[in-house]
DNA sequence: TGTACATCAGTGAACGCGCGTTCACTGATGTAC
DNA sequence: TGTACATCAGTGAACGCGCGTTCACTGATGTAC
């Protein structure tokens, strides 16, 4: 078990507290941390050798959270037509309900530490591999390329995650954050199907397809 | 005129100076800045109240940059079909020309000062907006809603930005980034194009170009 | 069951350091008459 | 042209503060025999 507890754990919750949408995880410091678990400056030390090693920490205790949030997901086998509506809702209110976590991985995606940044990117890249070999598995997709599948769910993965924060910060616009990120993943899909054909055959499809309407 | 003269320009060159892949615009200090400019550290109360307002004449002098940079891009009038890839490949020196730069847009975009993100987020918006008008204007993508060709305008001037860091930092990935950037943008208009198609005409669609091939 | 020892989480005091900020002062440039 | 005054960018010394880090110490729990 990878399972903390005690002072350890004390100070990652305590991490977690003072993440708020002007603090980040590589700007709190190692006694402003001790104050909020309530323990002495030093104990810190017990624990960690350093700040970076901490964030590893507290990264890793987040990442536990998501994957049984994505496994919770993944148990939600619907229908194709519904797939991205559904999956999009359950994301964001994942999301709005850590929004400790959601900072983190928005604000050290592209923040100062390459530890915590290369971090990150490995486990936004584990959960892309994921989301493509689902959309494999239950053929939610027909006639792409799984290397295509994979590129378009990296790219999606990160465009959900700099979208929820605004969706947490702005609780009017999520309405309309949600449409519009369904809206993008369907058209990052469709643009995929017709990818591969040439100019003529999409013009003509469109001639076609505006006379029908 | 805005432009900065003096001290107040050592220092925004200072701070140029120290945001590398490491250090964020709002990381900085102001003796920090002060040294690196040469000047006594309480010089810099004769320019600037305080770090945010600091910030945002850094911002204001990346965004006088970032302008030119724009209105040569507009001169450069280009057959439709290598529109993208040209623009991408423009867009693209231009950030590695300009690191620091680019490296404030991506890290205070989400980053802890509400004062440079909301900014920031101004740029951008901005920006956006001159590249759907410019495809609108040259008639690079038919048959789409102009209000659409905002959105995806939107995003796609975030998703360059993000990548833009990645660019600058792995050298040896930028033909392949340059490469995902235009597929991304094709495959976003693409879907656009036929994102009010019903899924039975979108499958004939399919199979017949499959056919075809 | 008792004793001795090791391990471990936590404490309190102290360190040197860099920070933001304030103070009174200087010297150059501009301006009024 | 000269004199007096105001403005302005810049200086050096000093402040109090919170920081990361080290030290020697405590007290509880576990373990060997």
């Amino acid at each position: 078990m990878n399972v903390l507890s005690g002072g350890k754990l004390k100070l990652v919750e305590a991490a977690l507290r003072l993440i708020t949408s002007t603090r980040s995880l590589t700007s709190l410091g190692l006694r402003e941390l001790a104050r909020e678990a309530g323990l002495n400056p030093n104990t810190f030390y017990r624990h960690f050798s350093n700040l970076d090693e901490f964030g590893l920490q507290v990264l890793g205790y987040i990442a536990e959270d998501m994957k049984s949030g994505v496994r919770q997901l993944r148990q939600m086998a619907d229908s194709s037509e519904q797939a991205s509506r559904d999956t999009v809702a359950f994301v964001y209110s994942y999301f709005l309900a850590n929004p400790a976590a959601t900072t983190v991985a928005v604000r050290e995606l592209h923040g100062p530490s390459p530890v915590l940044r290369s971090a990150l990117e490995g486990q936004l890249n584990a959960s892309a591999r994921e989301m493509a070999e689902d959309i494999l598995e239950r053929e939610l997709v027909v006639g792409v390329a799984a290397e295509l599948i994979h590129e378009i769910s990296h790219m999606t993965i990160r465009y959900i995650l700099f979208r929820a924060m605004d969706y947490i910060e702005k609780p009017d616009q999520r309405e309309q954050i949600q449409r519009e990120t369904e809206r993008f993943i369907n058209r990052q899909f469709r643009g995929a199907m017709v990818e591969h054909m040439n100019e003529s055959v999409l013009r003509n499809f469109l001639r076609n397809t505006k006379a029908e309407a």
